[in-house]
Formats: structure tokens, C-alpha cells, sequence
RNA sequence: GCGCCUAUAGCUCAAUCGGAUAGAGCAUUGGAUUUCUAAUCCAAAGGCUGGGGGUUCGAUUCCCUCUGGGCGCACCA
């Protein structure tokens, strides 16, 4: 198992500062990655944080603190910078020593697992559009946040289960049984009314066509309950299917496809209801039935139970999550759109309400996707059928850029995606780049072979040294940290961030280092190791990131 | 009116719980043994980090305020 750098090196600068006198630093003292890559390999602000209360000038500490730490086996040597700043050089042995450890290990995500989340059940809830419509480009962003996420934290050591949350029987579903049954009409050259919120789409004339051929004319100018049922049945099916096939072409796979409709078949929403009458937590007015969230939280209590009887979504989610927590899972992350935020709130109370505990339920936001075409920013609503798919988007641009450049981007800022740029421009996307360098890799291991280098996994590691190689090696064992800081701020462009630096690192390594060069096979084959640990490095994070990793790369 | 997110190079975005000279890609300009695959590399140019205050050794980052953009404020989901 992998270590995290930083957290291995903080420990080492707190163990100098123990032994020169200095309690309790832990906590405030970071090494980090020293913005010029001349001032060192790793740099600490350990002085500069504790020089007030040793009451020592910063500089004067880290001169005490640096002798302490050049005792270190693995600290090459130290510098004392700006006011106060410690950077750390280690030594060349310690980073072949890493290396090996890389190469050594059997498969990379063994070696970078990373056991913190010790086996607990963690579910991570996304997508879970309705069964109504092709899934979208905002879709998109939670499938791709939410897939990665989930990959990352089971490396991590939890127990992830993706899940996908629908419902399948609402007021929604009857406006689309009636949508379809209106141009499924239309085909008969019977005009009716598409009824208000209903679909729109041309999708549903597709669909229209299909039923057509399998019912004929059936329900020609005929609406019952059996006619509701079979359209709604065609409708729900298909729809489903679809948004299936849209996640499979991203290689996306649920662990569970959640029905609401079961939280009302298996007793859960009843249960949830007495447990709040039973607390003094609802009262009714209006006809409603009413949640006091103002217990908990400064807003207006929210409906449970409309005064048709019906209820609402609130309601049911909240059924969903007091169902989440006795299925065992020990926390849960919603992923949600901007657009739901007012939610959460709401659902932190009925949370407390319940008397589950605070960390169980949790959401990460995402910000809003829009998408510019010729110039312009186009809006989208799935209920007018005025929106790009999904699908249309991956057969745009295929599943790697999609997957990418959905990643790529923090998910508190706006995604504008640039359709025109997507099509015309390959160059455009990133993407390229980090698989160019995998590529490049597997070519480098081929053209040695052929010049009669055979690569022997671990050897001659003595021949790497300079300071380009221990810097290649350190960024590769930063590897696991940047996981880390992932799944601590959930994340995914901290990633995507990464695997480009490494990937820039080593373009810039390659034109300026021989890697096969007949003359020195030693080096050679001390350099190929490395690449191989680069290598190694990038396929696991493309792997996670869900994108291909390939041999070779098409010219354009 | 209230709440959440956001504002960084011409464009799309980074910037490690407050750190050193704010970095990449694309676009522009000039270069790289006709290659270990040039989807690469090197260099130049491009920034009062939306405006103004504050906190401190130090602010793109934290606080206040103003302005612009997105999204919410239902007996919709």
C-alpha cells in the first residue's frame, strides 16, 4: 500500500520539531510542492508556523529545525528561503527505491490503494433522471462526478453502491403516457393536445411509430385505462432502456436502480409518517399535512402530504433516505444540479428530524451545463424537447473527450460546452495529450526491443539520479495525494489536473532524454524503468478517470 | 427582497485547509538533429486575479461592501 507523501514527510518535519522542543504542530505545519522547481523537492511553512510561539524569528527556527532534519536517511539536504520557508531535497536512492516499489508491485491500484475508508458502506446516489426522456448534457456532469467519485472512494477503502433513484409511476409518468398517446393519434391524422407539462419531443414520435407497428390501431381515438397503461408501459420501457445504453456508451453501470414506488409498497413512507406523528413533528392544515422544519432550520415548514392526498416529492425522498440508512449504508452523497439546492436544507432537517446522524446525509453540488452553439449559448428544457442528448453529445465527440472534459472542469463552475469547438477541433481537447504520453510509452518499450534493448523490470536504477529523474519520481509518488485531495473535497478536476501535469512532465522529459540508445543499455534500461513507472501512473488514473489508455495513437 | 454558486491571460480553465516570480491548453509570433511517433518540446507575447475597503509577516484564497453572470426561494420534481 501506497503512502501519501505529504502526510510521510509532515510527520518527519513534526518528529524534528518534537525533538528541538516544539509540542503540538502537527495539526498546523504542511509540506507542500515548492511553486519553482529549484527552490527544492519538498518545502514546509513548519518555521514560519511555529516561530511565535517558540519565540524564535522563523529563520532562526528552521536553522535549528533543518540540522535536525538533515539526520534524516531519506533528506538529501535543506535551504532556508524567503521568511522563512524550508525546502527539502531528498536523496536519489530514496526515489529509486520508490520507484521500485511501483514497478514492483504486481498491478498499479494495488499499490496506490489506500485503506482509510476500512470497508464502510457509502452510497453515492446520481443521474436518477426519469424513466421521461433521453438523459441530457447536465446529466452528463453528474454521471461522470459521480462515477469517478465512486471509483476513487473505493480505492480508498469504502464500500461504494452507485445508485440510481426513479420513479416510475407519478403525475410525470401519466403526462407521458398521454404525450405518446397524442402522436402516437397524430399518425391517424387525429390532432389532441399535448397535455400542459407534457413531452414534447420528437423522441416521442419515434416512440409513436414503434407502438403504431406493435399495437396497430388499437387505440386509435381510444383513451381508457388500458390504453394509459400500455403507452405508459412502451413509454417507461423504451425511455429506460435508452438512458441505459446512454450510461453503458460512457461506461458507466449502477450497482442498484432504486424505485420510489417501493418506498410506498414496503411500508417505508407509513413508517416515516407515524414515526413524525408519533414525535410531534407534523401537524395538519389547509388539508396538508405539514413538516416543522422551522424546528430546525430558519424557513417555513414544508408540505409532506398534499390535500389530494397525494405526496410529495419531499416526502418521498425523505422515505428514500430513512430507507438509505436502514439499508446500512453509513453515509450517502447525493449529487444534484444547482437547481436542487434549495433542497438541501430542507432534507438536513427532516434528516435531524428523523435523528439520523449529521454526516449521513450529503450532497455535492454541481453547477448548471449549457452548451454554445454557433456562438450562442442555447437553453434547454427536457419538457419542450428544446435540448441536445446525451448520446448526440458522446456521438460528437466520443467517450473519452466527453468523460474528460466533463471532469476537467471544477464542479462549482458553470460548464459551457462548446459544441462547434467539440466537432471541428480534436486539438481542442486535453485529453489527447495524457493518452499521447501513455502511447508514446508503450512505443518507447517497442522501439527498445527492436534495437535489441530488452527491458529488465528493476535494474540499473543506480543510473537515474539527476535531478529531472528525481523530480519525475516525486510527481509520481504524489500520485496517491492528489487521490486523496479528491475524494476530501469530491473533486474529480483535481485529478484530471494531475494526470496532465505528469503527462507535461514527461513530454518535456522525453525531448530532452535519450531513452533507447544502444551504445548505454544500462541507462537506457534504468530510463525505461521510469517511463514504465509513468506509465503505470497514468493508466491507473485513466482507468479511474474512465478513459481508454492507448498503445498507439491515430495521426491526424 | 432573501439564499447558494461564480467572476483569474483574447478563449476554456488551474492555482495544494493563507505562502515564494498567479500557471496550463487553445489561439498569435518565432524556433526544434527529416524523430526513441511533431496530437510533442523550447521561446516570445499576453494579468492592478470584476471595483473598493479590512484582517497579517504574507490574500486569487478569509471578512465586509458594491457591480456583473448562473441557479433557487411551491400543496413541481
Amino acid at each position: 500500500m501506497a503512502k501519501m507523501m505529504k502526510n510521510w514527510l509532515t510527520d518527519i518535519v513534526n518528529d524534528s520539531l518534537v525533538k528541538i522542543g516544539i509540542e503540538d504542530a502537527a495539526s498546523r505545519i504542511r509540506v507542500e510542492v515548492p511553486p519553482n522547481r529549484d527552490f527544492g523537492d519538498f518545502s514546509t511553512n513548519a518555521a514560519m508556523v511555529c516561530a511565535k510561539s517558540a519565540k524564535t524569528a522563523p529563520r532562526k527556527l528552521a536553522e535549528k529545525l533543518t540540522e535536525e532534519l538533515e539526520k534524516n536517511q531519506a533528506v538529501e539536504k535543506t535551504e532556508i528561503a524567503g521568511p522563512g520557508f524550508i525546502n527539502i531535497f531528498l536523496k536519489s536512492e530514496f526515489y529509486t527505491q520508490k520507484l521500485l516499489e511501483i514497478l514492483n508491485a504486481e498491478k498499479g491500484a494495488d499499490y496506490f490503494k489506500y485503506n482509510i475508508g476500512k470497508n464502510e458502506k457509502v452510497q453515492i446516489e446520481f443521474v436518477s433522471a426519469n424513466p421521461t426522456g433521453p438523459l441530457t448534457v447536465g446529466h452528463g456532469r453528474q454521471a461522470i462526478i459521480g462515477d469517478i467519485l465512486s471509483s476513487v472512494y473505493k480505492r480508498f477503502g469504502y464500500q461504494i453502491t452507485r445508485e440510481y433513484y426513479f420513479n416510475d409511476a407519478g403525475k410525470q409518468m401519466k403526462k407521458l403516457s398521454r404525450s405518446l398517446w397524442v402522436r402516437y393519434n397524430e399518425l391517424f391524422g387525429i390532432e389532441n393536445e399535448i397535455p400542459e407539462g407534457g413531452y414534447h419531443g420528437d423522441y416521442i414520435i419515434d416512440l409513436a411509430k414503434d407502438f403504431r407497428e406493435e399495437v396497430g390501431e388499437k387505440y386509435k381515438n381510444i383513451w381508457n385505462e388500458q390504453a394509459d397503461a400500455d403507452c405508459l408501459a412502451k413509454a417507461k420501457d423504451e425511455m429506460f432502456d435508452h438512458i441505459k445504453n446512454t450510461l453503458k456508451t460512457l461506461g458507466i453501470v449502477f450497482d442498484v436502480y432504486f424505485s420510489e414506488g417501493s418506498l410506498f409498497t414496503d411500508g417505508t413512507v407509513d413508517k416515516v409518517k407515524a414515526y413524525f406523528t408519533d414525535n410531534d413533528l407534523v401537524y395538519e392544515s389547509d388539508g396538508a399535512l405539514w413538516l416543522k422544519v422551522s424546528q430546525f432550520i430558519d424557513e417555513k415548514d414544508k408540505v409532506l402530504i398534499r390535500s389530494d392526498g397525494m405526496p410529495t416529492y419531499f416526502f418521498t425522498d425523505i422515505a428514500n433516505h430513512y430507507k438509505k440508512r436502514e439499508r446500512g449504508f453509513r453515509k450517502v452523497f447525493d449529487i444534484w444540479g444547482a437547481d436542487h439546492h434549495g433542497h438541501i436544507p430542507r432534507m438536513k432537517a427532516a434528516m435531524k428530524a428523523l435523528g439520523i446522524e449529521d454526516d449521513f446525509f450529503n450532497v455535492i453540488l454541481h453547477q448548471m451545463v449549457s452548451l454554445k452553439k454557433g456562438g450562442e449559448i442555447v437553453k434547454m428544457s427536457t419538457r419542450a424537447g428544446t435540448f441536445t442528448t446525451l448520446d448526440e453529445l458522446v456521438e460528437m465527440v466520443g467517450k473519452d473527450a466527453t468523460r474528460y472534459f466533463y471532469a476537467m472542469v471544477d464542479k462549482d463552475a458553470q460548464l459551457i460546452f462548446d459544441i462547434d469547438l467539440a466537432k471541428s477541433q480534436s486539438m481542442e481537447n486535453p485529453v489527447y495529450y495524457v493518452q499521447y504520453a501513455h502511447a508514446r510509452i508503450c512505443s518507447l518499450i517497442e522501439n527498445a526491443e527492436r534495437k535489441g534493448i530488452a527491458f529488465k523490470r528493476g535494474e540499473n536504477l543506480e543510473k537515474l539520479g539527476s535531478r529531472a529523474d528525481n523530480l519525475m519520481i516525486r510527481d509520481l509518488l504524489l500520485y496517491v495525494d492528489s487521490l486523496y485531495e479528491m475524494i476530501s473535497t469530491n473533486s474529480p478536476h483535481k485529478l484530471t489536473n494531475y494526470i496532465h501535469d505528469i503527462a507535461a512532465m514527461f513530454h518535456q522529459y522525453y525531448n530532452s532524454n535519450v531513452f533507447v540508445n544502444p551504445e548505454d543499455a544500462q541507462t537506457s534500461n534504468a530510463r525505461l524503468n521510469l517511463a514504465i513507472g509513468v506509465r503505470t501512473v497514468i493508466a491507473d488514473a485513466l482507468s479511474l478517470i474512465g478513459v481508454d489508455a492507448p498503445q498507439k495513437m491515430e495521426q491526424i
